[in-house]
DNA sequence: ATCAAAACTTCACGCGCGTAAAAATTTGTT
DNA sequence: AACAAATTTTTACGCGCGTGAAGTTTTGAT
């Protein structure tokens, strides 16, 4: 280390005994030169711990090596926990993820999208907003940017959606649910930011018109992301009212149904499947904290680790493709229904 | 937008009237530049809509307007409540944030601080690992970079370090408890991963010694950063052995109560401040989630919003300075109590 | 040993912008 | 109107690296 000058490729090539733009492919693509010089490369970067200029390196290249990631709202342990799991594949496939969260507003998608445009992306993974999202913004960003979709789908753009099956979530649940006990009401708000709500309720009502049972769907106040609130302050209210029709309820996602059993809770109403329990309470989504509801959660659950595994693998797909595939994927995985004591 | 030859700098300033250092001083500083032409430029600047290209910017700028944020575990809503409150000052400034979580890894952490490096940023807002952090990889990062640290300290390392008052958590709980019930005894892991539970700890001996209590520390066994799990197991360990010495128990932080409010519920036990209740539980932290457990969490909360933004103040202000302080400066703010149903 | 393919070296240019220096212009003050 | 200060323009260089073209060396198969 006592020669501390290397600062640039140039220098490190001298030191290294290799020509600069040798250097420079290796950087690009280590297996693209050759074996005994790839060596020296590598021995020389342990002496000298040289790191090529990102700025430099990005001013020309025709793609970057940055993968972007967008979620609508990081506080919710459901995106933080896919987004680590994206991460790490991420850079075990050699690329760098930024991070971005829309924090639940328009604008803020608008500007992620903004500022990453001129960050060169290779490709971008996005779960957009939904309901709140500013469609030709979006529409406009992926024609110029390589970019498969996740968690909620837009008709129409990015060259990939993979997501969950709602269906299946719902099925899984109805099933259970109306062939152990009551038929179950749907527990929703009244203004989902998520499309994935009103695909939620559409197959609650065709499983129900399947099964030969009447439905019935509770609809509460509340928009905006903050769900547990919402389905605390809509569970105080029907609890209230005794606006409940069966002893079954089916909350649309798990975070709505945490606030609901606080909301049953603090009305002294016992929730599960046990005797002497008044009602059962169930959910989709898998989230990380359901498992350590009072009682625990009996929910439908995403299969986070293929789900986020075949959203990267799609965009590396899209990406190696040049960024265009000759038709829009759409792929769905399906729920696993976890069994807990609520229901 | 006829001419949609507006690629460079270049362009942009023939387009607008200006000379291009001009343009480029505009873009450092829009105060810098004369009333009259910024107004020229920006009106330029709607009708070409250029963005001038962030790579040769950063090439050549001594100090980008890059931050960046790194958090242990960003899948914990406590750290994704302080980053979006972060998130948002930065971007008010004029600031670039960037995010980063060490998902608890040290490994990742040690990545994490190498790329960071090499994007130049101003200023970092490190929140560390802890125990298991790298020391001399920070304390070598913190002396290349301007670095304020937050949430968990490390003896001498960075400009900076602003964070909560782990006393004035801990003895507004305990005098709360003993004021109005039996004794508390203080709940916490084995091994934990932060030196704030440490600190939390001697804080609860402490005011016991003051109060003229007998303490009583109860430590489970787990490690990591799935802390409602090991409440949890710790918690339904503890009830079947009998082990709590008074029906008061203290957990180091909200996440432990979590998991040990689970375990209470699923032994039954009753858990408030109500007639008729066996136990009663509080914690530390203010966690988003707090008010939804059942039965809701008494808790000492951080002062999120202060904090976040003296953190950025903080940062601001060492950019300001170039990058150093004087003397290590150390902030600590202190908690407020919230009494809700659980203790 | 022979030869074509593969990989490397040398040379050179340019990316888009920061920034310094000197000259020209505008501004604000007396 | 005169002049210094503030600002802008002109000119020019360089940042660190990607990348192409042309020539040279190495490789591996015959």
């Amino acid at each position: 280390m006592r020669e501390q000058k290397i600062r640039t490729m140039e220098d490190f090539a001298a030191a290294s005994g290799i020509s600069r733009p040798t250097v420079s492919k290796y950087f690009n693509d280590p297996d693209s030169v050759r074996r005994s010089t790839r060596q020296k490369i590598e021995e020389a970067l342990e002496r000298f711990e040289y790191r090529p200029n990102i700025f430099a390196m990005n001013q020309n290249r025709r793609a970057t090596k940055n993968i972007g990631i967008i979620v609508p709202y990081l506080a919710d342990p459901f995106f933080a926990e896919i987004v680590r799991v994206i991460e790490r594949r991420c850079i075990d496939a050699g690329f760098s993820p930024s991070l971005f969260s829309s924090h639940g507003e328009r604008e803020r998608e608008i500007d992620i999208l903004d500022n990453l445009r001129s960050l060169k992306p290779a490709g971008v993974l996005l779960a957009p907003l939904g309901r709140q999202s500013d469609k030709p913004a979006i529409e406009a960003f992926c024609r110029d940017v390589p970019t498969v979709l996740f968690d909620s789908s837009i008709e129409g753009m990015g060259e990939a959606f993979v997501g969950s099956d709602n269906y299946s979530f719902v099925s899984q649940t109805v099933e259970y649910l109306s062939r152990t006990g009551d038929r179950p009401c749907f527990f929703e708000m009244m203004h989902p930011a998520n499309p994935n709500a009103n695909k939620r309720r559409d197959a609650y009502l065709s499983m129900m018109q399947r099964l030969q049972l009447e439905p019935h769907v509770l609809r509460v106040a509340g928009e905006g992301w903050g769900f547990e609130e919402i389905g605390r302050q809509g569970g105080l209210k029907l609890l209230a009212e005794d606006g409940l029709p069966t002893n079954t309820v089916l909350c649309s996602n798990d975070r709505l149904a945490i606030g609901f059993l606080a909301a049953c809770y603090e009305k002294g109403v016992r929730v599960g499947r046990a005797e002497g329990c008044d009602l059962r309470v169930a959910s989709h989504d898998g989230h990380p904290f359901s498992q350590f509801t009072c009682p625990s959660l009996t929910t439908s659950a995403h299969d986070y680790a293929t789900v986020s595994e075949h959203v990267v693998k799609t965009l590396f797909r899209l990406i190696e493709s040049g960024g265009r595939f000759e038709k829009r994927e759409e792929t769905l995985f399906p729920a696993r229904l976890i069994m807990r004591d609520s229901a």
